[in-house]
DNA sequence: TTGAAAGCGCTAACAT
DNA sequence: ATGTTAGCGCTTTCAA
């Protein structure tokens, strides 16, 4: 009935619990016949060491958990990092604690203080506040933190993140390739770093290209799809209408993919997203992208992490993980002759 | 540099140790004024209790930690589960610690003992195994433990799963209704019971229809998308061929879409799959599917195992969640004239 | 090779 | 209202 305990199997071995230590942990200087009696106690009471209260005791406190705070498991690319992160610590036997900012700022520190009261031994953070200086004093104290998605404010970390100002200028330069002059740029809620890094990408390569201000419309803050849809559909109603739009995120670009569906204009605008969209070949046209390496963006990550467990005490630095550009058609349509 | 301990607050602010542990627990009988130096000398130390210390020596042992094995958090089925899961656990201050188990039979032993190992307070879990009569003994030490998407084997518990019989039973009468008489079921790996209910549902219903069953195609066993667009293909090349397809899951339904697509016959071919598809209704033809209530599953899942924390000792039960079918285009096509 | 004693950070039980 | 002691399950230290 009750969970049993070391000295439960020590009793039941008849040997002292410190034996019982040695073999639950493979220690040396256990005789084989002892390991045998041992092991066939544990087994017998179906006994399972408490991870917690072994490290209490330990030098190194570590507890083979760490904590992946993420915008939300839910959401693909969050989703598909935690899967390649975990994969990372399932090889070392470390579990990861999860769970969802949902962009809010206050929960940034109260699940960071959630982790750290189950003694986490690190943290990869998608940040969300608008500094992280708070967490200091935990790197101090000897808890790794690596960031991803987002570069940290306030502080020196690793940090894993996609080449979002080269992906949205590759984009762009896509564009301009086939023709296209008057485009419009359509993102995230700026107060998102990577939203406001993809813009800069567009403009630099707009920039370079000498393309007028006036033949671009530069609209953000869009939040979901319905919104986007709605900008999408205004800009099109403008006059002249751009050839070309550039979606800076996924459900942006699925808002503008439904608002050019609706207006018959799927087959004559141009379209390129940032971050791939599932089935975005099956769409019709299918959908250019700049897609993410979500795979290696969390594996990064985790070995970074690991890294500073297994004592790399180098200055915290950004890793970019370069992004790719999927042509499918979308991205291929030609600005019309003028 | 050190992580400061009860006692460091304690001493800072020239108190006994156990008025710190009232103070920070919010238990009563604490003066205004200690309470409040207590308070100011743990944010002075940026002190955090450790959990799971405080659970060693507490009565219930609980640690607000509850565990979570899927199949895969990358999952879009799973990771959408997770997120409601979360948002239960959350009200509570309860942490998730979540793996995928993918679809390997040995992880699921493996993580539910890691899981263990950590004391959690309980278990969601998707059943990979093909029995989990192994739980039992944890179930008496009073472990809740409840089971999502699959039904456990050997053991009786809570379990949250989809309708799917009847869910695929709808699929099936709709393909009817609309004059289909040639129909191809394509199902994932028969060892998933999911795979194996799908199956049922749709025989039952072709077979309350009275459908010849030369008339039925049933392949099982498509692991992934390249699979079901080679059996799809195949399919669709007898003689005579389907008028109809009915695919049990998201995968196999993605690789229908795609060989139809291929052989030119997706305008033709009438297609319903279980389980949504993102951007299911930006495709074309837009996919019909039958809708699992990820959300609604996760949210309850999550009621059940607090229910249990709570007290609830009453027979475990099987809570069946309602499917939906979504109309999209796909599963109106009629069967063409004879 | 084995085991006894002390103590990790905290709470329960019992003082005061 | 506050503090003291013992002990949760384990590992460390040290002795046999």
């Amino acid at each position: 009935m009750r969970r049993p305990t070391m000295r439960d199997v020590a009793t039941l071995a008849g040997v002292g619990i410190k034996t019982v230590s040695r073999v639950i942990n493979g220690e040396p200087n256990v005789s084989e016949a002892m390991s045998e009696r041992v092991l066939r106690a544990a087994a017998a009471l179906d006994y399972q060491p408490d991870v917690h209260a072994g490290s209490l005791k330990r030098g190194d406190r570590r507890t083979s958990t760490i904590g992946l705070l993420v915008s939300s498991v839910a959401n693909p690319f969050d989703s598909q990092v935690h899967r390649a992160i975990e994969v990372v610590a399932a090889e070392r036997g470390v579990a990861v604690f999860a769970a969802s900012l949902a962009e809010d700022p206050e929960n940034e520190r109260t699940m960071v203080h959630a982790s750290i009261r189950r003694r986490v031994d690190g943290l990869i953070i998608t940040p969300t506040r608008p500094d992280q200086g708070y967490l200091a004093v935990e790197l101090d104290r000897g808890l790794p933190v690596v960031f991803v998605d987002r570069e940290p404010t306030g502080l020196m970390a690793d940090a894993v993140v996609s080449d979002n100002v080269a992906g949205a200028a590759m984009a762009t330069r896509h564009l301009l390739q086939r023709g296209h002059r008057r485009i419009a740029f359509l993102g995230d809620l700026d107060r998102v770093q990577t939203a406001r890094l993809r813009r800069q990408g567009f403009l630099e390569e707009v920039g370079r290209a000498g393309v007028p201000t006036v033949d671009l419309q530069i609209i953000t803050d869009l939040h979901d799809e319905e919104s986007a849809a709605l900008a999408a559909t205004r800009v099109m109603s403008s006059v002249p209408p751009p050839t070309a739009i550039f979606s800076s995120q996924n459900l942006v670009t699925i808002g503008v993919v439904r608002a050019l569906r609706e207006l018959g204009l799927s087959r004559t605008v141009a379209v390129v997203g940032f971050d791939d969209i599932a089935l975005g070949g099956l769409l019709d046209p299918p959908i250019t992208v700049v897609a993410q390496d979500t795979q290696g963006i969390g594996t990064l990550a985790a070995q970074r992490l690991f890294a500073r467990l297994d004592g790399d005490t180098s200055p915290g630095q950004t890793y970019v993980v370069p992004t790719t550009l999927i042509q499918r058609g979308s991205g291929e349509i030609p600005a019309p002759p003028r």
